[in-house]
DNA sequence: CGTCTACTTGAACAACATCAACTAGAGTGG
DNA sequence: CCACTCTAGTTGATGTTGTTCAAGTAGACG
């Protein structure tokens, strides 16, 4: 059995910032229905450089949508929880890559279509924009994090971001590994241990193997987090 | 006379990207047209907290969107030019504030009226979408440079966008302070400072001034840029 | 029980920040 | 037009944070 908690419908998919195409009457026609796909741990569900078809909705599992430098360098741009759609680009091809980090359900939506399909309704398009300025202020505010905080403000604001996002705000449970982590907040995966074992001397955070935290002291996390 | 070039419609505003408003036929209601408006220096176009009400579009000058921690510390995700649409919110308030780097005209929408109006036109949303995408991404490719990259890299990288988006590619001015850069860019001033000394001793750019750079070699930009 | 990967921890090092002094250039007023 | 002032920018010396390299530990899985 893994580790970690499964991360299916935690949030049940197609929550509050949904764009609701699945929940269409049957009068809807087949171009609006999602496609389906499952995807293992670690597979690609678009690559850098792509052609932009599709966005997706994640059913159940965790996406990484990440970029990778020639030299091996790779930031990571966000993670996507059930409910999350991802995947917009502003022209022809995805310039981040999308990978499962543990095995994933999501649906795709043919970007044609939504757009087609959208202009009949006057709501749609707005929830569609929505989303995407969603998505613009959560990097806007990763770049805050990764340009002017600390490793430990860094790894302290990632632990209450996820608990935001967590079914237990007290318990979460980690889907993705330490490099990942690092990945996210521009750090090295060594450091994010560090920072981890830091916050659990300040009292913080318990940890009951890498990947399950108890937050013990928000407040105190707050104070690390700084903003 | 001021020591940079005035950032008057090096690109005319309504460029490419443009959402064309206030090229419509007369016909067009009063709600439809933007508010001009005229910022000094260093002024507060609109403040983090402050409510969404308009987006804007800039005519001349320079704009830059930061955020500002308790403590001092700033990043700034963007500076827009003529013909730039800025202030894209998914809630009620808007998370960072934007200020003119340089005496600065803009022009305001009411949000409210785009959205309203937009439900009519079929391509108006869509190119709406296309904006923020494009501020996605932009800010996606500055959350790499920020994250993963050397003060070497994130300064040729910033010399290298300026140049893009300059009339002459080759002979790039700066309107903004080493400050401004530093905060863009995750770094302090004098590390900006001292890595422009370096990519002059590299032969990669020429300076004539503080503001004034000439990029002499391109590919060694492009090279100290890594990706 | 053995192996593999993820994670942790330590020691040395490098990059960037900080603190400080100095320089250049623009604007101001005599 | 020149001297004064003010801000922006540069450069140097030192300090700190996080990286790198390395060794070891802990779970998960076969």
């Amino acid at each position: 059995m893994l580790q970690h908690a499964d991360f299916s419908p935690s949030l049940h998919p197609f929550a509050k910032s949904d764009i609701r195409l699945g929940h269409r009457p049957e009068t809807a026609t087949s171009v609006l229905s999602g496609m389906p796909m499952t995807y293992s741990r670690g597979a690609e569900i678009y690559g850098e450089g792509e052609a932009f078809n599709h966005i997706y909705q994640v059913v159940s599992g965790v996406v990484r949508i990440a970029k990778l430098l020639p030299d091996g360098r790779r930031q990571i741009s966000g993670f996507y929880l059930p409910g999350d759609i991802f995947g917009f680009e502003a022209g022809e091809i995805h310039h981040f890559s999308a990978e499962a980090v543990v095995q994933t359900k999501v649906i795709a939506f043919r970007w044609q279509s939504l757009i087609a399909t959208g202009a009949r309704s006057i709501g749609f398009f707005h929830e569609l924009l929505n989303v995407v300025m969603k998505d613009l202020r959560h990097t806007q505010a990763q770049l805050l994090v990764v340009g002017r905080k600390s490793a430990l403000e860094r790894v302290a604001a990632f632990l209450l971001e996820m608990s935001e996002r967590s079914a237990s705000p007290d318990l979460v449970e980690l889907p993705m590994p330490r490099h990942d982590i690092a990945d996210y907040l521009g750090l090295t995966l060594e450091t994010v241990s560090r920072m981890f074992a830091e916050l659990k001397d300040l009292g913080a955070i318990a940890l009951d193997g890498a990947r399950r935290v108890q937050l013990l002291d928000q407040d105190r996390l707050v104070g690390a987090r700084t903003n």
